[in-house]
DNA sequence: ACGAGGTCCTGCGAGC
DNA sequence: TGCTCGCAGGACCTCG
C-alpha cells in the first residue's frame, strides 16, 4: 500500500511527535514481521533508545537511534501511528510493535496482512541497504539523465522497471499507473523503446505525481491512514487507477484493464497512450 | 537474462 | 443468511 507519498506523509505527521523521544516498554505481536533480527534483540535495541530522527528512504519510514535504525517497510496494509489514549479493541487488535513514549502516548505499528517488515539496521548495514535501493526522484539532483540511465536498456515493459525499488525508489502500482497515463505513455511499452520525449514526460510526471500525491497526504484506497489516524484525499484526483471501464477524463474511451504486467492491476487508455 | 508464477498474510466484496 | 472464491497499494523467491 504505502508508496512514497504516504510513507512521506507518515514521517512528517510522526515526526514532531517521535524526536527526541525515549522509548519505554515495547511489545511485538508476531515474529513474522522481522527480517534479520530476532525479536529479543529488536526489544532490547529499542527499549530506553531515543529517537533522534525520523526519516524516509523510498517507501520505508525510518527512525534514527543512537546505535540502530528501525526500518518500517509498511508492506500493503500497514500504518504507523502516535496514539495519544488508550488503543480500542480494533486498534489493539492487529497492533503488532507497540512502543511506549511516555506522557501516556504510544508509538504503533499495525499491519493487518503482515506483509510489512520490521529491519533493525546498525550504520554499516544501513549503508549497504539504502546503496541498493534506486535514486530518490523528488530529489533536487534527480535528473532526466540519471532516470534514463537507472531505466537501463531493459526490454522489460516500463511500469515494471519503474516500480523496480533497484531502479528507482518509491513509486508503486498507484502511483505507476497515473504517471504513464499523464505521460501518455502505454505501461506495457518496452523500457529500451521509450523516446527521449517519453523520458523527459515520464520524469516530470513522476515527480508531478509524487509532489502533488504528497500535498494531498497520500491516497487511502482501503487501509491507508496518516500518521495522525486520518485518511489522504489524493483518491479524488487519481486519474486511471481504480477506474477501470470507466471514461478516461481526458478523451472518454472506456479505460482499459489488465494484470499481464508483472500480475499487478493496470490500468490505462489505450487511446491516450501509447 | 527474463518472464511467469507462487509465497508470505488477512479481510472484504461479489456471486452463488 | 452463509459459504467459497478472487483480489488487494509490496517484495522476494524459484522455476523453466
Amino acid at each position: 500500500m504505502p508508496e512514497l507519498p504516504e510513507v512521506e506523509t507518515i514521517v512528517r505527521d510522526l515526526r514532531p511527535f517521535l524526536v527526541g523521544r525515549r522509548i519505554g516498554r515495547v511489545t511485538l505481536s508476531h515474529d513474522d514481521v522481522l527480517r534479520g533480527v530476532t525479536r529479543r534483540r529488536l526489544v532490547r535495541r529499542l527499549t530506553g533508545s531515543t529517537i533522534l530522527a525520523v526519516t524516509r528512504r523510498a517507501k520505508h519510514a525510518v527512525l534514527e537511534m543512537e546505535k540502530a535504525r528501525l526500518i518500517v517497510q509498511p508492506g500493503m496494509t500497514g500504518s504507523l501511528m502516535v496514539h495519544r489514549r488508550a488503543l480500542t479493541p480494533d486498534e489493539a487488535k492487529y497492533a503488532v510493535l507497540r512502543a511506549e513514549l511516555g506522557r501516556g502516548q504510544e508509538l504503533v505499528y499495525r499491519d493487518v496482512r503482515r506483509l510489512g517488515t520490521l529491519l533493525l539496521l546498525d550504520a554499516k548495514a544501513w549503508t549497504r541497504y539504502t546503496r541498493a535501493i534506486g535514486p530518490e526522484p523528488l530529489d533536487d539532483d534527480f535528473t532526466v539523465e540519471q532516470f534514463v540511465s537507472g531505466l537501463g536498456r531493459s526490454r522489460q515493459a516500463i511500469k515494471k522497471v519503474i516500480m523496480d525499488q533497484r531502479h528507482l525508489a518509491g513509486v508503486g502500482n498507484i502511483y505507476a499507473n497515473e504517471a504513464l497515463f499523464s505521460a501518455g505513455i502505454d505501461p506495457s511499452k518496452p523500457a529500451l523503446l521509450l523516446t527521449p520525449e517519453d523520458h523527459i514526460k515520464l520524469h516530470a510526471e513522476i515527480r508531478r505525481i509524487l509532489n502533488a500525491a504528497i500535498a494531498s497526504n497520500g491516497t487511502t484506497f482501503r487501509d491507508y491512514r496518516r500518521g495522525t489516524g486520518d485518511t489522504g484525499s489524493f483518491q479524488l484526483e487519481l486519474q486511471v487507477y481504480g477506474r477501470e471501464g470507466e471514461p478516461c477524463r481526458v478523451c472518454g474511451t472506456r479505460l482499459s484493464g489488465t494484470h499481464a504486467i508483472d500480475g499487478r492491476t493496470t490500468v490505462f487508455c489505450h487511446r491516450c497512450q501509447h
